[in-house]
DNA sequence: CGGATCACTGAACGATTGTTTAGTATGCTG
DNA sequence: CAGCATACTAAACAATCGTTCAGTGATCCG
């Protein structure tokens, strides 16, 4: 660990200090990331780390709060209104520059804990309501199971966030996430209008079947 | 840690170690697992993990091999040919049953390594194929990137396994994961059989709009 | 029977972990 | 200027980490 003080100076200690855990955090994952690790990429002592946030969990804490506010937008000019998924699609169109907060996202929701479901909740939320708003419109197809479908559509969004290392080394390592995500695109609005199968008797045949056999809930 | 010795007697102490590192690991996560923590779950002293696998690192990589076994079916009767695809269909079918094996598979492949990206270009390949052959038969729409689709379609199979646990939040806690499979079935099939947009202006307007900046590949 | 190999354990090793403590420097407040 | 809170560090703390070592039984082969 010979690369020290990887965050600019020009920051207050907590805020460096903060930088650099999300990024080693995002980096190697929680356990993977030592105090110290943290203290010497911000330039700092390790004893400042713990003065300033109390504990390793209350900086990984204060990582989540502050990965929240810049998530939703609570930042920079408050002019904007963000969420979840406008800012990832902000994100993911520049890897490069917020490939710490990108990794810290992504650990987060696949860890499952608390800051990762609500996260997770708010986007599954604000599909819902999108598309229930353009399927009022026309735009989009109702459901079965709105609540699901905004579900699925929210993972299918959160693919390359959480997948995109072996997404990337399966289609030939460009290395390069932005040009996979563009490259995404087109196959995704093709999914999105005119589905996978050509006609419905996959479809159908499920629907039989769920028929058959109504008691699904009830164990 | 008061419980130990969770893996049954009747195998040998090289694969009730192997046993309990894989449900360790997946439960916790490398870093998070210690070896003591694993000879206590196995039943067995910590000096004889490193006896048999070398070292912790050498225990993960035959965690590793053993998944990459059980996930090609080269076990058991070595009659029925298995992929990833379907052994993960049976497992998320019982998933209290197989849940070490899940939580292991998920992070290996979310974690991006070797045998992660092993086990997800498999998929790929195998998915490809699949579309391909049934592209042919007319039964799936031919795609503008068949590779791309083919991936696409492997992450969204994916999906359940490593966002199993924010989904599950998301949707009231049922906390049973089979009953989750179940319902992302129909909306799902929905998806791929009719679409998720009603007619083709997002399309049409993504396709005009990539026509319009054709240079996309050359940096 | 004798020797060797093997599975296995108890105890210890040094390194690293998160955290605490004592202390220094600095800057604000009265 | 005195007093005090704050930012910060060096050093040490106990605990845990992966790993090593010496040794004990048991089994097997000649």
């Amino acid at each position: 660990m010979l690369i020290m003080r990887s965050v600019p100076e020009d920051l207050t200690a907590p805020a460096r200090i903060r930088d650099a855990a999300i990024a080693l955090f995002g980096a190697q994952g929680y356990d993977g990331t030592s105090v110290r690790a943290i203290a010497a990429a911000a330039g700092v002592s390790p004893a400042l780390v713990l003065h300033h946030f109390g504990s390793k969990e209350g900086l990984r804490e204060a990582c989540d709060s502050w990965i929240i506010d810049e998530v939703m937008g609570r930042k920079e000019g408050l002019t904007t209104e963000h969420d979840l998924a406008s800012t990832m699609q902000e994100w993911l169109a520049d890897t490069e520059r917020f490939r710490p907060s990108l990794d810290y996202l992504a650990r987060t929701i696949v860890d499952g804990g608390e800051t990762g479901a609500r996260l997770f909740a708010h986007l599954v939320d604000r599909t819902e309501s999108m598309l229930a708003s353009q399927t009022e419109a026309g735009i989009v197809r109702p459901s079965s199971d709105p609540r699901m479908t905004a579900a699925i559509v929210a993972t299918h969004g959160l693919v390359p966030l959480v997948l995109e290392r072996v997404l990337a080394r399966s289609l030939g390592d460009t290395g390069l996430s932005s040009a996979l995500i563009a490259r995404m695109t087109l196959p995704t609005l093709e999914l999105y209008t005119h589905g996978l199968y050509a006609d419905s008797t996959v479809l159908d045949a499920a629907t039989a079947a769920l028929k058959g056999t109504p008691s699904e809930g009830a164990p």
